[in-house]
DNA sequence: GGTCCACTATACAGACCTGTCTGGTAACGT
DNA sequence: ACGTTACCAGACAGGTCTGTATAGTGGACC
């Protein structure tokens, strides 16, 4: 059975004594993580978190090395969050269901609903951050998370056509971008229909049509 | 027959005499549009366009109010070339064949294989300007043209189904997304073959599973 | 008490940002 | 010749950015 997500570990690993993980970090990743993605990365300067968590510069710069790390550390966060929040809702239906696979859009139907929903953190995060570095690295990683996760899903749901994987990404980035800049709900549902006849194989599989 | 562009009047209004459009105007534009897709709109200021176009700061503010007129200038530009390439590739097309209603995914097939490929421009733009303004003006416009073409192109092929604009718009937006980010071309021939299923009806629509 | 350390507060440096202003040049039509 | 205009070159103002340095506070543990 595919392991369809790594829950990850919140604490990081435990330093010495006490290290420098009490609260300062967490507020920090809290704000950090709010205006990011409502307001865009490189609109918000750190003095703004800061002052809106309540805490000083040199702590911040005493738990990241710089705005570089704290924007790789807030998708590391949603990565990390995303997993999660989709094995607990794979976890109660029955194993090799279609149902699993159609999971991650029914979480994404709820959050679309939600205000202030702005879109896919990564995606808005690549388009802020060409270059290679931390956050390319994030972007990279949680692309795979979630391409592994629906190639894993779908091969547990018996899904059989070629690139099943790609075409759940594509509906899934579809998805997010369109129910958000059209503000219209039901990209999601759409994309979750032909999701649905993606894994039962009923739509034309390229190259055999005609 | 449904006019599906609108293909754009390249030359402003004329103003009295030859007004301030020689070749300034069309330096910083190129330049902007390159720079900007590139990097992000706020990793590119206002004096490395000016530098790169070889065109004086006053020109630039002679032209354009601020620097966010010129990132919707831009975007206009980028719209009208959309919708005069689609236009373009439809054109000789058998009218009302599905063909034409996948004739943006083949255009888009070819720009994600070409070098510098970074995805959508609007996505992008998106991302960096959530506030309303110029900018998301020019997105929200785009993106019903980019619906509406899709829609009129389905319509003339006599696809039937509910919400087919949604769908194909989802598609579309994906392919985009999922071929930039896993630098996977494939992203774009299984979105395309997924339209062709939604122009032709074959997938199983929403709420009539099962 | 004494030490350590996570934290606060604030000033500062150096770079970069947008936008304005001054002044000069060259082509063009009359 | 003359005015208009499209343009270039560069200084400047006022603000914001990231990151560093300095000085002090309060709690936990020995």
């Amino acid at each position: 059975m595919a392991r369809v997500t790594d829950p990850p570990a919140t604490e990081p690993p435990a330093t010495g004594r006490a290290g420098p993980r009490t609260g300062a970090r967490q507020r920090l990743l809290e704000v950090a993580a709010r205006l990011f993605y409502a307001e865009g990365i490189h609109a918000v300067g750190i003095d703004r978190i800061i002052a809106e968590a309540g805490v000083a510069k040199a702590t911040l710069y005493a738990h990241f090395s710089g705005k570089e790390e704290l924007v790789a550390a807030y998708l590391s966060e949603r990565s990390d969050r995303w997993a999660s929040d989709v094995a607990a809702r794979v976890e109660p239906l029955p194993p090799g269901s279609p149902e699993r696979v159609l999971a991650p859009f029914d979480l994404l139907a709820e959050r679309v609903a939600t205000p202030g929903y702005r879109g896919c953190p990564f995606i808005n995060a690549a388009a802020e951050f060409p270059a290679p570095g931390l956050v390319a690295d994030r972007i990279t990683d949680h692309r795979e998370r979630v391409r592994g996760a629906f190639e894993a899903l779908a091969a547990e749901a018996g899904a059989a056509g070629r690139d099943v994987g790609t075409d759940l990404v594509v509906l899934y980035d579809g998805a997010m971008t369109a129910a958000h800049l059209d503000a219209d709900p039901s990209a999601v549902t759409g994309a979750r229909a032909l999701a649905a006849s993606v894994v039962s194989g009923a739509h034309v599989p390229a190259g055999t049509a005609g």
